[in-house]
DNA sequence: CTTGCCCTTGACGTCAACGTCAACTTTTAC
DNA sequence: GTAAAAGTTGACGTTGACGTCAAGGGCAAG
């Protein structure tokens, strides 16, 4: 198969087929005239690519990985790199639940009319992360009537 | 506080703040020499930033946002953006999960040191979306005989 | 033969969130 | 009073995953 076959098949640009070449991520065959012809396993391949891509593994990440998942079996090497993306992997999910989270607290304040007798602002949905407390004065500071970022 | 004493106690760079700025999203008063001096709310607010930020979200929509979470309430337009990034994160989790997944299940398949009579192979772990199914063998790719680990 | 579509390499542009450096002024510490 | 530390603006650099030309080569159809 050609470039714009793969592309099309596997819902990326020739000229990310190309980067991803560049990156040592495949390696197509040429023909006499110099022209890429991939086997229809590319299809799949670029596919896994775009998963990791998009879950932010950097493509020298994916370089290492892809021989051993190729394979289906690795090294202990391979196992810990898998792993090690696994885990930051969990780690970002967490970060978004955490985050989400906290939009749905400011959410469900949104929707109170008058906040004045919702008990869930004691806790304030943006302050995620309670260890300052250095100056706790401070921190209840009687918000200014400075003007607002402008928009 | 000076930008130093925000910079510590937020953990981020001056030059963050500074740009912060720049995009709307902070807004501190000056001294009479040009010194920006910011409540000590601001800890917090750029805390929120930064969460929002490593969540994906860019700078203008956060611009956007924070005068609603400010306020403790908004328009129908405040929770329909609000809303909004929440399914986006939403969205973004689910895809990190899939890919997690399929990492777990290549690290299952690396610990089995003969892959042969291992049914999991049966569903290739790489292959999340299947809906190609245009050449079933080359799927398959016949792995080297020699069960020695390569690397 | 020529039209049109696909392909090639090469090189520069983009975007976000800052890092880094320069040149200078202000504040703080001793 | 002096030096170090911290602050200022301005401007250019970085990184990753491509987008976007530019200038040409290859090939089946009419």
């Amino acid at each position: 198969m050609r470039i714009g076959d793969i592309a099309r098949q596997a819902g990326v640009s020739t000229r990310a087929l190309r980067y991803y070449e560049e990156r040592g991520l495949l390696a197509p065959d040429r023909t006499h005239s110099g022209q890429r012809t991939y086997p229809g396993s590319a299809v799949e391949r670029v596919r896994l690519i775009q998963q990791l891509l998009t879950a932010g593994l950097p493509s020298r990440t994916i370089r290492k990985l892809l021989p051993f998942i190729e394979a289906g079996q690795g090294s202990p090497d391979a196992f810990e790199l898998l792993a090690a993306e696994r885990d930051r992997i969990t780690a970002t999910m967490a970060d978004l639940a955490a985050t989400r989270d906290a939009l749905d607290r400011m959410i469900e304040i949104a929707h109170h009319p008058t906040p004045e007798h919702c008990p869930a602002l004691r806790e304030p949905p943006w302050a995620p992360y309670t260890d300052v407390a250095d100056d706790g004065a401070a921190a209840l500071e009687p918000a200014a009537p400075t003007s607002e970022p402008s928009n």
